[in-house]
DNA sequence: ACGGCGATTGTCGTT
DNA sequence: CAATCGCCGT
């Protein structure tokens, strides 16, 4: 046996051995998937199945693409040329450059990021006086990001696809987005995937080009494979039918952003012949906590069904703790003491991690440690490349990249502020229609032409002149000098540095971080497709810190301590889900608990508070059904209030207490009583007339009514309306 | 054109 | 309670 098969139990080595024909890998968490995906690469190259070029790995971040690079450079000693490692996206990229002219664009198309996609649907939705209180360009957006999700274009969307935004113009606007994007040569995130299926769909070459191309395919994490994701793999897998994908029905949590978990429930069906390896020998966790995750996941209906077992004899190990505190400044108290008393005893920070639900949690914690002086580090807060200094700065070496990239050049134009106005702009885009040219073309013709007056006829030939300039630079001396001539002469930096708010010296740092990481790359081409792709901040590794993220952020990592805050009815599972996506969308969250729970070796913490703040005042709260649902023999309760169940019965049950003022010692003594009417309701009383809730305490409400302003009144004597 | 102020709203998760 | 938004006044 070769040796890099050693260490392997019998079905990982079967799922790297297993190289011909489609495969299923169904790796439960803490199985080694990782080790098998990079094993099994390799197990193809050594046995000379196929050149390094001919296998295509999907991975769903950059993440685990780069470590899947890094781990196959680490056994091919050496990182190949023209490997196609990478994400959904970036790999779709790739591809739909070399095809580019085929789906009407040029090569060097920019890929849009979210503030532009929205600036462009304004300008459509703006066009058709569309109200937008009324219709949210937000909600427009997300619209069309769904439809390219479930790969359809303009014109294909079925009825029962059909949305009701602006009266049912959705679609329309949709295909003028489309054409407007083509006119910029631009595409947005989603369109990667969706033009690349349609041509694949639709171009024999193209499709044969990748079919001979491609002998094997891999696939990470295909339980978030939304369905353009999955035509894609499914047309390129028609080659050589030579497809493994790995993953985990029960670590599905990406369905809100199209990730369908049938995917990887109907594998079998879509590629016939497939076989199925099940990975379930953990070697991650201690039984105790196996017990605690495999018990919970257990009340998901339709999975496909493992066992996870402890991978080796581990002893018992400490069991899943559980406490209950008072509120939610308890919570973060309890869990700061915990982190100091570990630090002292010597534990690694690195190997500590608070994992929570919703951003909005880490405020108290970060609180907290700092007063403490532990050092934690928040992972996937503020992205990088999302930060305003930043796309600023981008946008100024995409003018200079692509004059006619309408959507930077708007961006910029009036940054910092040069008395380029709202009506200037439209002018100036009423000119750029006439003349068929581009924003900046038509800028740069109307200075000459004298088209402006008087100090923005300055000021743009300024401008103009600067950027002919810049070109200059960034031909001559490289695209560093480029960007930190661009910002020091066009007074940017000057704006921040006259900014007196807390945050400006920190954007003039990371101002200079985009200077070194732009240093990194051979072409400003290439710099602006990283920062297209990839969106992730890369995580300095400075020192040992505790880490605090949201448990969709821990998927694939460990350590040896988990603190699990927040499980409470509203909050985890989280009302929104509740509401939105009933049954469904809590079996989502509790495999995000699994997801949670599953992270630690060795000790899982889980909290919950029976008061909360939230805004303004204070809301009580119960503990998370989740809590209800791990098997008490194994689990070790605790804290400084007593527990009541949690015995919350349907689903779409409205979180009782919406807004309530707590200001007596009242919460953790009784449930909270199912309110008549919720807060936010529109009300008819027999006497003041109609109005709406704006706080409820007991039978009582306060309502502001239409006629005679704010009341308090009793429940009974109104009645509910609807909007 | 743009800053300041009051009103409004938000806090699920990301390539 | 914050941050953001939109309106209004200059």
């Amino acid at each position: 046996m070769s040796d890099y098969l050693h260490g392997l139990n019998r079905a990982q080595q079967e799922a790297v051995e297993t190289t011909e024909g489609p495969v299923l890998v169904l790796a439960g968490a803490g199985t080694g998937k990782t080790r098998v995906l990079t094993t099994r690469f390799a197990h193809i190259l050594l046995s000379r199945r196929a050149f390094p070029n001919q296998i295509l790995t999907v991975t769903f971040t950059n993440k685990a693409a780069r470590e899947m690079r890094e781990r196959v450079a680490k056994i091919m000693g050496g990182l190949p040329e023209g490997l196609w490692i990478g994400t959904f996206h970036s790999l779709c990229a790739r591809m739909l450059r070399r095809w580019a002219d085929r789906v009407k664009l040029t090569n060097s198309f920019s890929i849009l990021d979210t503030d532009d996609q929205l600036r462009l649907l304004k300008q459509i939705l703006e066009a058709a006086r569309i109200d937008f209180k009324r219709w949210p360009p937000n909600a427009l957006m997300a619209q069309i990001q769904r439809w390219k999700d479930k790969g359809f274009m303009p014109g294909q969307i079925p009825t029962n696809e059909a949305s009701d935004y602006a009266n049912g113009r959705a679609e329309e606007f949709y295909a003028d987005y489309q054409a407007r994007l083509r006119q910029l040569n631009a595409v947005d995130f989603g369109d990667l995937l969706l033009l690349m299926v349609h041509l694949l769909k639709t171009d024999a070459e193209v499709l044969a080009f990748y079919h001979r191309a491609f002998h094997y395919i891999l696939v990470d994490e295909y339980q978030d494979t939304n369905l353009v994701q999955y035509y894609w793999l499914r047309l390129l897998a028609q080659g050589h039918k030579n497809i493994c994908c790995v993953g985990d029905d029960d670590q599905s949590i990406y369905s809100w952003r199209g990730a369908e978990i049938e995917n990887i429930l109907k594998f079998e069906r879509d590629f016939p012949g497939a076989k199925v390896i099940r990975l379930e020998a953990n070697y991650r966790s201690t039984k105790p906590i196996l017990a605690a995750a495999s018990h919970l996941i257990a009340h998901n209906e339709g999975r496909l069904g493992k066992t996870l077992h402890p991978g080796r004899d581990h002893s018992d190990g400490e069991k899943v703790e559980v406490i209950s505190l008072w509120d939610s400044e308890e919570e973060a108290r309890t869990v700061g003491g915990r982190i100091e008393s570990l630090w002292r005893a010597g534990e690694s920070l690195n190997e500590i991690a608070i994992l929570i639900r919703a951003g909005f949690q880490t405020r108290a914690f970060e609180e907290r440690l700092l007063t403490l002086g532990v050092p934690y580090r928040i992972v996937g807060g503020m992205r990088f490349y999302e930060r305003q200094e930043i796309r600023d700065a981008i946008a100024y070496l995409r003018v200079l990249a692509q004059p006619s990239d309408d959507l930077a050049f708007e961006r910029i134009v009036n940054l910092p502020k040069r008395g380029v106005g709202e009506s200037a702009m439209r002018n100036l885009h009423g000119a750029a229609r006439a003349a068929n040219l581009s924003l900046h073309d038509t800028t740069m013709k109307l200075v000459t032409e004298g088209g402006f007056k008087g100090k923005l006829a300055t000021t743009l030939h300024a401008l103009i002149d600067q950027f002919e300039a810049w070109r200059g630079i960034l031909a001559a001396q490289g695209s560093v000098a480029a960007l930190d001539t661009l910002l020091e002469e066009s007074g940017y930096l000057a704006m921040w540095k006259a900014d007196k708010s807390p945050e400006a010296p920190g954007r003039l740092e990371n101002l200079k971080e985009l200077s070194r990481a732009l240093s990194d790359f051979e072409t400003l081409a290439q710099f602006l497709e990283h920062v297209a792709l990839v969106t992730e901040a890369e995580a300095p590794e400075d020192g040992a810190k505790i880490s605090i993220m949201t448990l969709h952020g821990a998927k694939g990592l460990e350590f040896d301590t988990v603190f699990l805050p927040g499980w409470e009815e509203g909050i985890f599972p989280n009302q929104r889900a509740l509401d939105e996506g009933g049954n469904k969308s809590l079996e989502e969250e509790r495999r995000l608990a699994y997801v949670g729970i599953t992270r630690a070796k060795r000790r899982a913490v889980i909290l919950h508070a029976a008061n909360r703040r939230i805004y303004a005042n204070w809301q009580s709260s119960l503990p998370s059904r989740f809590i209800e649902e791990l098997p008490e023999e194994v689990i070790h309760r605790s804290g400084s209030v007593q527990q009541q169940g949690a015995h919350i019965a349907p689903v779409s049950t409205p979180f009782p207490t919406q807004a309530r003022r707590l200001d007596k010692w009242e919460a953790s003594a009784r449930p909270a009583r199912a309110l008549k009417v919720p807060v936010g309701a529109r009300v008819f009383h027999q006497k003041f007339g109609y109005g709406r809730v704006i706080a409820a305490e007991d039978d009582r409400l306060d309502i502001d009514f239409e006629t005679s302003g704010e009341k308090r009144v009793l429940d009974r004597f109104v009645e509910r309306q609807d909007d």
